[in-house]
DNA sequence: ATGAAAGCGCTAACAT
DNA sequence: ATGTTAGCGCTTTCAT
């Protein structure tokens, strides 16, 4: 079925019907409700290839996301979905495998094959350059923008003011200073963080310990912990993620060592069960929401070069629960 | 750019290089070699709008995802990318909404509406009937096919085998019944855990005790935890997911009852996490990676109806860790 | 406010 | 093994 079986049945033309379709201006409002009868009578809908074909416009944006179930990048996801849905385009989804050689530049090709208006790339790890001529916006999720594009976005998820946050939140508890379990740091979020914690130990001149390097999993956490616990003087870690610090306050309790009278914790994400572990996590959590919506918002407004919305900045919520007190005296 | 350019550029027809970039046969050597370095040489890539409108075949699926971060239906989703991708084909994705009155109906209108030539409805909620007529081959993940298509799928994600195994496991321990925490039955995958329990307590003769539900949430898992608390003869618990577990060891300890000794825990789900809370997560472990796979290759074989790849079936996998014990003497 | 005609860039069907 | 000719079902452009 095709829009003129629609037009044949409304008596109109063809082009009506798809002016009507596409809400154009111009219709009387008696042939925009005969057409719309029409078309609902028969069920029919727009053929999207026909439709792309002919204006050169898909009405859809890709997705670079990483192919991964965590927390962070997961909420991301589902954040951009949402926010895409609400500016009308439609989601196509391709991740990018840890180690893959091809990576971001591959998933990126597979978009462009698909056919989309803009491009999303979510939290990218640093595979170093992407060889691909683009020629559609690009909205990068929490990385320098290092694309070879007409025009690259890029919104931050702040992760650096949010570990800033969490670090100071040690610091004003009193601690000498904080130790960090950072995420792999070919992840640009993992970089942020430590760049974050680096800075907010800098600004109050305290030292700075030797870094854990974790892959974001309890169980890197755990192994950092266990190191953590022979280290002497460690009275305050901030881990890269929750699942780290979950991982970390196993070894330093199966170790001996009381989070928090000993040892404070603090993660990042909050995730759901944060509250629930013991102790009851401190934590930064993340905007994935609203990152979504800012991002995309200015992703539209390249493709489409309308008005730009006004957005608002995100206060970074840090929250306070139990792995977290003042130093041994 | 179009083809016709790479065919002047490489000396032969407009076919020809059609030919070429869809590896169909009936092409020399030479010929084909020519027509890639023409393509390659122009950055060529094929126009997707005209081949699904001349072909009638958009190469693409889509996925109906559930619009949570959830590791279960998170992990899915991942599953699904990487199982899509492996078949050639590429992904769009709409999520539902909990909540949404158009839910699951709208979400597949609007993959239609973008045109896919197969639809994945992953774990879906029960939301009644789904009033679409689809005209392409639907797969349902984890739920009774109650759809109307020509041809609808159903892969299991098995989590009745796996609720009845974890079940039995508490059973053999010795426990004379076990507890359930459900999940939010509105959800299919709630369901079939509770009949899985449902079923290995009637094949024991054990009592089958009130059922609590909870919505997922560690949250929720701690509500019932409480209650649980106060229930006398509690001494096994089978929470539908991980998180609820959680939330319900936190509850336990913090009314005196110690796990596994007064009472034991298991989970559904293996998160990350399970090995490293206190004590460490008795849990099931879902082989999302699998039953997307097998999923997929259903879906793909009825969309182009050609030969399937035999499937073997998963095993159940049982995770004992530290929070399943006898019960009490 | 509505319609007619001309593509959009491919693949399908049919030559050769 | 390669080329020719028609569409696929829309949007665009230009009339009216």
């Amino acid at each position: 079925m095709r829009s003129v079986d629609v037009a044949r049945l409304a008596g109109v033309s063809q082009k009506t019907v798809s002016r009507v379709l596409n809400d154009e201006p111009y219709v009387s409002a008696d042939v925009r409700r005969r057409v719309l009868e029409a078309a609902e009578q028969l069920g029919y809908r727009l053929n999207n290839a026909a439709r792309a074909l002919a204006s050169g416009r898909t009405r859809s944006i890709g997705v670079v996301a990483l192919g991964t179930a965590l927390y962070g990048p997961a909420s991301l996801l589902i954040g951009i979905e949402r926010a895409a849905r609400d500016t009308g385009y439609a989601l196509r989804v391709v991740s990018t495998v840890e180690g893959d050689p091809n990576g971001v530049a591959g998933a990126v090709s597979s978009l462009l094959d698909q056919g989309v208006d803009g491009i999303v790339i979510s939290e990218p790890i640093d595979d170093g350059p992407v060889p691909v001529k683009i020629d559609v916006p690009v909205l990068v999720l929490g990385a320098p923008p290092s694309f070879t594009a007409p025009q690259v976005l890029s919104a931050s998820v702040r992760a650096h003011d949010m570990a800033r946050a969490a670090t100071d939140h040690l610091l004003d508890l009193g601690h000498a200073t904080v130790h960090h379990v950072a995420g792999p740091q070919r992840w640009f979020a993992a970089q942020d963080r430590l760049d974050g914690w680096r800075t907010a130990l800098a600004a109050r001149d305290a030292p700075e310990p030797p870094v854990f390097e974790g892959d974001w999993s309890a169980d890197s956490g755990y192994a950092a912990g266990r190191q953590l616990a022979q280290t002497p003087g460690v009275t305050a870690v901030f881990a890269a993620n929750d699942d780290m610090a979950i991982g970390l306050i196993r070894a330093l309790v199966e170790t001996g060592r009381r989070v928090p009278e000993d040892v404070s914790v603090v993660g990042f994400d909050d995730v759901p069960v944060a509250p629930y572990i013991t102790p009851p996590l401190t934590t930064v959590r993340q905007p994935f929401d609203a990152v979504a919506r800012e991002g995309l918002s200015l992703l539209v407004h390249a493709i489409e070069k309308r008005d730009l919305p006004a957005t608002g900045g995100q206060p970074v919520d840090l929250i306070v629960r139990a792995s977290t007190a003042p130093p041994p005296a």
